[in-house]
DNA sequence: GTAACTCCTTGATGCAAATCAAACGATGAC
DNA sequence: GTCATCGTTTGATTTGCATCAAGGAGTTAC
């Protein structure tokens, strides 16, 4: 990740960080209602956030991954609204709130890094209610893959290669339709020689046929 | 609004207001591609913000009235990515961003409430997320309508009487469903006897029902 | 090994909302 | 006043996805 801090601003960078904390697959890092005091940056593992109604109907809100932050949703509150969940074990770096605010009023390259990560969480879930508001089934997952292979490439990754963390059922909550929805669009693509899928293994065979999916007009 | 500033703190806060802006109804207050200076306080009127494919398809994003704030989708990149337009002639303060990081840094009250701002915006985008991801029509309208009222009645306007300041099809657009469906789940909520409408004019007669068909569960 | 479980795939059917279509009401131009 | 335009309502029809249902594949426990 470019930061733009010398070594000098990233040894007070780590002041920040008071421990790190280990969460294993299935746990919760925090969940809806706990008291907020600390962001958890992910240094390895894989987690999903997701919301939830009395009723019992979930939301996946987020899928994150190494070297992205998340507790974002706790600072309004003083107090957490939605479940940050490990999908593989998982280890975080915990950063006391507080901690970040006193020191990014002493370094401004910080203040700016925080709030560039919090604006850089709005204009994602904007696009997410552009896919769950004006996309179709298979446009939200070609976009969906397209996005976590891009995420998992800037980490060094295959661009065209990945093993999905989360169950269909997950991918579904994420994109707004049902787990069944999700395996047949999986199958057509599949069927039209798109990708190769075999469980949560999937390789992408054809990224311009999935952009073109995503969005019919720009490649066109 | 319960900010926590004393006088002292508000004549300072003062500072990051650079100027005053009106927008006349239809325009844009800025637009996807706009380079990011300023977030822009709203005094008067009315905003949308919505984001938008290159094939034309639009999502509302957010609905805006005074008080609130718009433009924080800007600070990731330095530019926004989405557009502003006002829904009837408005009137902002503009922030130039520079001014709120410097006072920000010099003043933890006002950095504490930027940060609760964009902590605020990224809650508000999730319970959106699982509107549009889980909710039925005749749902979202009543989290819609319950939302709007509360949001005006905190501003010391009727808790069940309001105009509403933008079409069916941009109720839609923010909700995830055609001009018709809104159409109807207005008629039908009326033919209910749970509110009346005539064309923008709405009044709530049974603020109970309607959050019942929120959410089914809690008010049982 | 097999039993029990979870997750995934595929097929058949149903339904909520989209689409297509027409008419109505409000507003503004002249 | 009339005409044009835009937003809204309502009806008829279609459709994409949900739901219901059954079976397959992979994993864990013993």
């Amino acid at each position: 990740m470019p930061t733009g801090f010398n070594t000098d601003d990233m040894k007070k960078l780590d002041e920040v960080v008071a421990t790190r904390r280990r969460v294993k697959q299935g746990e919760m890092l925090f969940s809806n209602g706990d008291v907020f005091t600390s962001l958890y940056a992910i240094r390895t593992g894989f987690f999903k956030t997701c919301v939830s109604t009395e009723d019992g109907r979930e939301q996946v809100t987020g899928f994150q991954m190494a070297g992205e932050i998340i507790g974002l949703d706790g600072i309004v509150t003083d107090h957490h609204s939605c479940n940050a969940v490990a999908l593989e074990d998982a280890e975080v770096c915990v950063m006391p709130f507080a901690n970040v605010e006193d020191l990014s009023r002493e370094f401004p390259l910080l203040q700016r890094h925080v709030h560039k990560i919090m604006s850089r969480e709005i204009v994602r879930e904007n696009s997410v209610m552009m896919l769950l508001g004006n996309m179709r089934a298979e446009e939200r997952l070609a976009a969906f893959l397209l996005n976590l292979t891009q995420r998992l490439h800037a980490r060094g990754f295959s661009q065209t290669e990945l093993t999905l963390r989360m169950s269909r059922e997950e991918i579904g909550s994420y994109l707004g339709m049902k787990l069944e929805t999700v395996s047949r669009a999986f199958s057509k693509f599949s069927d039209d020689g798109i990708i190769e899928v075999k469980q949560r293994y999937v390789r992408i065979l054809n990224t311009d046929a999935l952009k073109k999916i995503f969005n019919p007009e720009t490649c066109s």
